[in-house]
DNA sequence: TAATTTACTGACCCATTGGTCAATAATTGA
DNA sequence: TCAATTATTGACCAATGGGTCAGTAAATTA
């Protein structure tokens, strides 16, 4: 094996300093150069590892993402019941490391490029079937089957509307106020009253 | 009254076509020129009427929103009961001349600036104040007080959540599976199985 | 009609930015 | 040690795009 353990290490490095960068500036105010200075380098280095902005940002998503999952997965490993499955699922993309306006703007700007980067679409397209599929493995042993789908998009989009009111209205919803949003839905749709 | 009836007949085109542009290019992409090509007019004319991109851009956001306000508004006035108001406004958020990709795509794009253009967040702002109040309107009719503002914060998540879904994938969904989601979470959240 | 305001255009400017490249430093490996 | 690869920089380029401006056409008003 031999992959240049620094290449790897600066595309690291460079990933998220996009990342970081674009959290403040979004996508058109994230220049390679303001990229660069954030990760101490200079811009010819960025396209040395990068074949071009979309690539690097391509990157940056992939890497954010990457940590979406494995937060959800460290708790999917922990739980033992459908419903702690579920609750896993929740709570993973809610921890409070990432429900920050500041990340939220950063994937609302990439989000905005997705209709016109194919790539970007793609992995757009990886993180929602993850997420039905997590869904759908607790869903199944709690609910009958012709409701799952219906409730996993539901909780989908709960989670999606929620994150975007955060990156829309910083002030006025916390951490605590989502996840009560959550559990508030998971309650009245699931544990039903008459069965 | 003098309000040359020309300078808003421009306005009104420049905007809209602003908002159009936005459609298919995204923000970086709206370029003044495309904008002022959409209109048949040239650039120069774009800055005569607005100060600058983002003066024009906010008005675009705004034409936008009129158009969801009046067409929710519209439905309201017919309604009767609070359960009609309560449909009123949810209808109204999935009308089929608004729910399209492209059009979720122009707001995808407003909403990546709102973090850096705050004319753009008090937009957001009154969106969801009335967004708010229109949902109170109804929930407090048909909840108990202490859990309206939770329902109305969930029925806003669920509609940008579903907005969301549309904008980034296109393919699979539908406005009516939209609707039925809605009428899914409204149905066990609202008509409860005990009293 | 003359005068004044408004509409509109196209040329121009300048700052920015993505991307290329040649040259240099560092690292690796034989 | 020496060659070959890799890392890194900074200068440079071409293109783009937002914004200004001077000047012309149109229209409104007196």
């Amino acid at each position: 094996m031999k992959l240049t353990k620094i290449s790897e290490i600066r595309r690291k490095e460079l990933r998220q300093a996009a990342f970081e960068v674009l959290q403040q500036e979004g996508m058109a105010g994230a220049t390679l150069e303001k990229v660069a200075a954030h990760a101490g380098a200079s811009k010819g280095i960025v396209l040395h590892y990068f074949r071009n902005k979309q690539d690097l940002f391509e990157h940056a998503m992939r890497e954010a993402n990457a940590s979406l999952r494995d937060a959800v997965n460290a708790r999917l490993n922990r739980a033992r019941t459908p419903h702690e499955r579920l609750e896993a699922i929740i709570e993973g993309n809610f921890e409070e490391r990432f429900f920050r306006p500041s990340i939220c703007h950063a994937w609302l700007s990439l989000c905005a490029e997705v209709p016109r980067e194919p790539q970007l679409a793609r992995i757009q397209k990886v993180i929602h079937a993850r997420m039905r599929s997590n869904l759908m493995s607790a869903l199944v042993h709690l609910l009958p089957r012709n409701e799952c789908d219906a409730v996993a998009l539901a909780i989908t989009a709960l989670i999606d509307g929620l994150w975007l009111r955060l990156g829309l209205q910083s002030e006025g919803l916390t951490r605590e106020m989502a996840l009560a949003q959550m559990k508030d839905y998971v309650a009245h749709r699931i544990a039903r009253c008459g069965d």
